[in-house]
DNA sequence: TGTATTTGACCAAC
DNA sequence: GTTGGTCAAATACA
């Protein structure tokens, strides 16, 4: 292909996309003006009046879903490009062998999931993978490892200075849609009836099958962790939003660990709690909005599924809830760091 | 018999 | 060299 060409067409969406993401940026920053500006009150009338959810914030959680929709398409069009996308800058996944699209030429296959067939290549191939350094990453302590989604486990690991093993699964869709999403589970130390659960990557499937979908989501879980910084600050701010879950929840503490190291929140067990990394900012607008969008989503597709057209009115409110505080904490965030 | 899980081995990062 | 993440054959299960 002509190089030249090829460059200005990255040229031109990267324009593309940085308008796009300061379209974003702006939007969020007035979706975070507006919601601060009633959030006060926001939480008690959404649960006193039942009413659904504020028309501003949806509104302009349209156009915030717009811009990220826009942004991905343009993202995902050319996943290999040198698009400085806030989305997936640090958490651009590492290519495994037969795991993903942009797989380095060493990797034969590119097949999502279908590792036998590389079974050619010989036993020395065993392993071809490249570990993923970072991506977006988040972590929930939760009493059941069951989510909307449906895992297949893929293994199982001794961890130093853990009493518990760490499983390891993965998409059931990656065979079938190449869904990169990973989640790992360890057992509390502090409470073994409690899984600290870490997730990698995002769902890109489509996830029609929600025979796993547990069937109340999310009623014992805590986002307690990201790799960047805005949600870990929400998840500071969202302490006492998160207070209010949790007694709806029945779930004793909320804990805000360091961000996006795995291994150094290990390390730490706990100690270098309230940690905040620099991150790009759009990722953090990225992982916010597609937490928002999953849950969103899923809640539908769940009741959908289990032909239950009717939202039960404690997930509404949680909806309101979480998006709510999710501003909210963002708003904080950004009133300390310079924009 | 097909699918999911287990577990030892392999490999990259540190 | 150590450790953690992943692979894939073996095994279990429905």
């Amino acid at each position: 292909m002509d190089s030249n060409s090829n460059n200005g067409t990255k040229s031109i969406k990267k324009k593309v996309v940085d308008q796009l993401v300061q379209g974003y940026e702006f939007a969020t920053q007035l979706q975070l003006l507006l919601s601060h500006h009633h959030s006060k009150n926001h939480i008690d009338q959404t649960r006193i009046l039942s009413g659904g959810p504020d028309p501003v914030d949806e509104l302009i959680a349209k156009i915030l879903g717009s811009f990220h929709k826009t942004i991905s398409v343009l993202d995902s069009f050319d996943p290999v490009a040198d698009v400085s996308v806030p989305i997936a800058v640090e958490g651009s996944w590492n290519a495994s062998c037969g795991d993903d699209s942009t797989a380095p030429p060493s990797c034969n296959g590119g097949d999502s999931g279908d590792s036998k067939k590389r079974l050619g290549v010989g036993k020395g191939k065993r392993g071809c993978y490249t570990r993923k350094k970072r991506s977006h990453t988040w972590t929930v302590k939760a009493r059941r490892i069951e989510d909307r989604y449906a895992w297949r486990k893929y293994g199982q690991k001794e961890i130093l200075n853990t009493t518990f093993p760490r499983s390891y699964f993965r998409c059931t869709h990656k065979p079938t849609q190449g869904c990169k999403a990973t989640k790992q589970v360890q057992k509390q130390e502090q409470d073994p009836e409690t899984f600290q659960i870490t997730y990698i990557g995002y769902h890109t499937c489509t996830a029609t099958d929600q025979t796993h979908a547990k069937t109340e989501p999310f009623d014992d879980e805590i986002i307690m962790d990201s790799d960047n910084t805005m949600a870990a600050t929400m998840a500071q701010h969202d302490h006492a939003n998160a207070k209010v879950q949790d007694q709806e929840n029945n779930i004793s503490s909320v804990t805000v660990v360091g961000a996006g190291n795995v291994k150094e929140e290990e390390n730490n067990n706990g100690e270098n709690k309230e940690h905040c990394e620099a991150s790009s900012r759009g990722e953090e607008f990225s992982l916010v909005w597609q937490d928002m969008m999953m849950f969103d989503d899923q809640h539908h597709q769940n009741n959908y599924y289990r032909g239950d057209t009717s939202i039960p009115s404690h997930h509404l409110a949680f909806d309101n809830d979480h998006f709510s505080s999710l501003f909210d904490s963002y708003c904080a965030y950004e009133g300390t760091s310079a924009i």
